[in-house]
DNA sequence: TCAAAAGTGTTGTCCGTACACCCATGA
DNA sequence: TCATGGGTGTACGGACAACACTTTTGA
């Protein structure tokens, strides 16, 4: 990180989450190098010239998760002159979400500067590098504000899935219980959900309707 | 602005509202040079390596209404390769609500390049430079969705009000009308105005009575 | 036949909305 | 005395919250 302190640098810090064993988790890499070296942090990096932030978040995210065409959303631009030590980094702060059933962690060693990467649950985090910490509390925020207003939650789930899963969901982001009958009269009365002919065959007992999200009520593939 | 092409730059762009004359308007400076000479823009500039962002909205602010102590909000960073000509500047927006009666704009054409200074109504905005409008509409639309969930409104207001003009500020902001009773009804139960002894003595016939806002339960001072 | 999760309705409360008239004052 | 804006209450409907039992299946 040679460079001399009279420039600003700006990147972008992409929080991936996910759903995984019942709990919402973020995606953490290690760091190799100073400063912070040890410390577990959020994927980042800087901005090419020729591609716009959300197109930077969209590469950073590829580069380390091998997605595409995934759920991501600005949250918020972070500047303190100290957030970053011995530099001046301004950060524009991402959350992705992704299904957790489809990744494949790609990353790359020499080349990243990173010694590991795994998921973390938001409510057990390591000790983080920079304000990172603090970048994550605002993802999490943003993400429950989120819940309610859009298609946010379906970006966590399989295509198919049950109502029991999209309640969990939802419990499991906003740290909460609901009651079952009436979450799903709520998410019926949406008119966002089509109703499917197929059954879970997992190792419940009953087996349970799927759905299928609408987005703008175009018919789900079967 | 001599520079090559290699580095992004990073500014702050700061909407200022007020209501002026029974309309929502904005602050805007007109160019006096190129690019855009002759379109008006809203107010900006670097910000410095010991300023965090919010302090740098914050000094720009200052720097062009003479004004401390505003209420500012981050908006949305935009970052179009495109957004600038020639060069790459990445923007972080900023809104900021004054109250119009305080105001004394203070701008010094040599070295701010501006050949003039004025409110526009957002209904009636001149041809603006860069995305400057696409941020104004981000502005409009984040200042509407935080009306009911803050204090926001009382930024607009002179400290002693009466409720016919927080009602009118309600609905130029949202560009709608309301019930007077039941936005009365709806003030008054939240408990954050206090109800002073004292009555508007301006041009209308009957004095309404005046309110002020308690931030955090303080009492207004009278 | 049992365990485990799926599925299903009703009731009360609260909040938002619609709606019209009298009051106090200055000119 | 009149014109102007200030000030007030009620009734309806929709949304949300609380609450418990039956059904279906696999083991």
């Amino acid at each position: 990180m040679q460079r001399e302190t009279k420039t600003h640098e700006i990147t972008v810090d992409v929080v991936i989450f996910t759903i995984k064993k019942g709990k919402l988790q973020v995606l953490l890499v290690q760091r190799s190098k100073e400063p912070f070296i040890n410390k577990w942090a959020i994927p980042g990096g800087f901005i090419r010239l020729s591609e716009n932030l959300d197109e930077a978040a969209k590469r950073l995210l590829y580069e380390k998760s091998n997605l595409k065409d995934v759920y991501l959303e600005q949250i918020y631009t972070f500047g303190d002159p100290l957030r970053y030590p011995n530099s001046r980094v301004i950060t524009v702060a991402y959350f992705a979400l992704i299904r957790s059933e489809n990744l494949v962690l790609k990353f790359d060693k020499s080349t990243d500067n990173i010694k590991d990467v795994s998921w973390h649950s938001v409510y057990d985090l390591p000790s983080l590098a920079f304000d990172h910490q603090t970048i994550i509390e605002y993802a999490a925020q943003k993400l429950r504000a989120d819940l309610d207003h859009s298609s946010t939650a379906f970006q966590l789930l399989p295509q198919k899935f049950t109502l029991t899963e999209l309640q969990n969901a939802y419990e499991i982001i906003l740290n909460t219980t609901m009651d079952k009958r009436n979450f799903r009269k709520k998410m019926l009365s949406l008119d966002i959900l089509t109703e499917l002919d197929e059954y879970s065959k997992t190792q419940s007992k009953r087996p349970a309707r799927l759905y299928c999200f609408n987005e703008q009520s175009s018919i789900c593939k079967s």
